[in-house]
DNA sequence: CCTAGAATGTAGGCGTTGACTATTTAATAG
DNA sequence: CTATTAAATAGTCAACGCCTACATTCTAGG
């Protein structure tokens, strides 16, 4: 039994193996060439499902937001009051971003395809789902602001975390004292009544 | 007037040249050789400053953190209220990053060197400066928890005009909003009192 | 069934890069 | 003036991303 010539399913591999890598060796690390090698295929073949290095980097980002909402939508899922689904919303955000430090690097790096393009729509499914599942009250407005700032405040707490400001001990408290901040803020008692 | 064979002062030439680079690049666009060439230089030069590329861009990093503490320094010397100076500190932090996006991403790689270093001491002073400038009331602890709370706000919604989640427009109204949400929860009524 | 064409993978080459080393040149201290 | 050190040169090497020509396999339509 030779091995066939097609490898059959080498992209879902490659990707797979990519965030192994990443996880490893961080975004420098990540060679297509080595990618490759521990697919056993020739060093030209990713080229058939990945045209450069970026637009791997893209799909790794996608497949990033895809997961993040997956994490954020099992959060939601909890019956708790409004108050601790938000806290545990902040903390599996938080949660995955450490776990995922370099993949977010790529997620929220600048350069991941322009203004439109698959990664950014991942990128707006994790937001949909934030909003959705954060506010079924009060306007268009507000809602979208108490989003945003939600939105900052964990990803600025997950960049602390990764940049080694915060220690993951410290990271705990500071979501708790953010969702508090959040809720007890104007835009928090509009949107989320009942504290 | 031959050229002389020693630059005189291309440590600092390369630092600025690859600002430059930077922003008009990003990171990967970044070359040692490339900055060399722009130098006038042989490709070889660089390493007498920088030992390899790694150590460049920690420098970049670190020069980026003493500007972004300049920044707030001048921000901090407004003469308003505290409520006031709070939020031009958080413009101003926002300012930086979005006209710095590239380096700001350098700042808060992981990898800038380990937990020691010049870039962790640089971070270190910026975060100094927001400590004393921002609370001088109030116990340690609270008055700790307070100040990540600040930078995490507003990290993160630099983080997401960067990453095209938010206007520069939206982003004002986002730290405004955030900044508010900051005075308004109990750490800031006790960090900086009189709202 | 079988054959044309599209996918997929191979093999090799090209130019660029970061890193390393030996060597030359300039600046400086004694 | 000379010995020492710092700074820059020039050349080499392996690795990488990207490209192209080609081989193999898969898949539909007739």
């Amino acid at each position: 039994m030779r091995r066939p010539f097609h490898h059959g399913n080498l992209r879902e591999v490659l990707l797979e193996q990519a965030e192994v890598m990443l996880r490893a060796e961080g975004v420098d690390g990540l060679s297509l060439r080595e990618l490759a090698r521990q697919a056993g295929v020739s060093h030209g073949a990713p080229r058939s499902h990945f045209i450069d290095r970026q637009a791997l980097l893209d799909a790794l980002a996608e497949r990033g937001f895809d997961r993040l909402t997956e994490r954020v939508v099992a959060a939601l899922r909890d019956p708790g009051l409004d108050r601790e689904r938000l806290r545990l919303v902040g903390r599996a955000y938080v949660a995955f971003a450490v776990e995922n430090a370099a993949l977010m690097e790529l997620m929220f790096a600048s350069k991941s395809n322009g203004p439109a393009g698959p990664v950014q729509e991942a990128a707006g499914r994790l937001f949909t789902v934030l909003d959705g599942g954060l506010a079924d009250s009060a306007g268009d407005d507000t809602r979208e602001r108490f989003k945003l700032l939600f939105a900052a405040t964990v990803q600025g707490t997950a960049t602390l975390i990764a940049a080694q400001r915060v220690t993951p001990e410290q990271g705990e408290t500071l979501i708790d004292d953010a969702m508090e901040a959040l809720l007890t803020s104007a835009l928090g008692s509009q949107v989320l009544p009942g504290h």
